[in-house]
DNA sequence: ATTTGTAATCGTAATATTGCAATATTACAT
DNA sequence: ATGTAATATTGCAATATTACGATTACAAAT
């Protein structure tokens, strides 16, 4: 073995690691954190801002926005990329929701 | 290659990289949220809760562990563990502070 | 001291991820 | 049509993760 069990979990927690997952690497936080600084979305100086190949950083890209957190215009020679701020507040509440409800005085 | 280039990163994003990689697997979230509902905190059912083996169990503990994110009384036969709850706010403000500066209009 | 119950660790197989070079694709020029 | 710049895809090697059986460690009780 060594697969997830994705079948065993409800598919809400399933959508959260997934949206997690993004997080869950420097390289993905750096990239959506240097996109949301250019506010006019100028793109793709994201390889050179990054210390990455330019495959390695499309794949990041794939990863951020397979999981939804991706909007942008997709025409033109140079693409524009925006984190889908909705859907990462989506995110940020179902965490909440998910623990607010723990003692902070357990144990 | 394949391994992550760590070093070419801020040590927040390394820290918040590793946080959020506790919540992109479901099995984590599902022991979390399972600890997170015992406001009494007795312990492991976690094995009979969720489908998994004890071992696979134990290892995701650790890295929950590893991350920060559980205390607990870790001495007798039954070993009580929680959501550091502190700990989970940390991330989530991390987590905002980072992106609250995006417009949503943009694109 | 021996047993019992509980959780961690070790070893290992299966699978996934990360990263890049090479190559393809795409869209806009000229 | 041809060239060029920007991004995606493919293929592959290195590494990490996931999962579990077997074993070990440890505390509590007998």
């Amino acid at each position: 073995m060594g697969a997830s069990k994705l079948d065993i979990y409800s598919d809400r927690i399933n959508k959260m690691a997934i949206i997690a997952k993004v997080f869950a690497h420097p390289a993905r936080i750096a990239i959506l954190q240097y996109i949301s600084k250019q506010n006019s979305c100028i793109c793709n100086d994201i390889v050179d801002e990054i210390g990455l190949s330019q495959p390695t950083i499309s794949q990041h890209l794939k990863v951020i926005n397979d999981a939804g957190l991706l909007k942008g215009n997709f025409e033109g020679k140079s693409i524009c990329y925006c984190l889908d701020v909705e859907r990462f507040q989506e995110f940020q509440s179902e965490l909440n929701s998910f623990f607010n409800k723990t003692k902070s005085n357990c144990c």
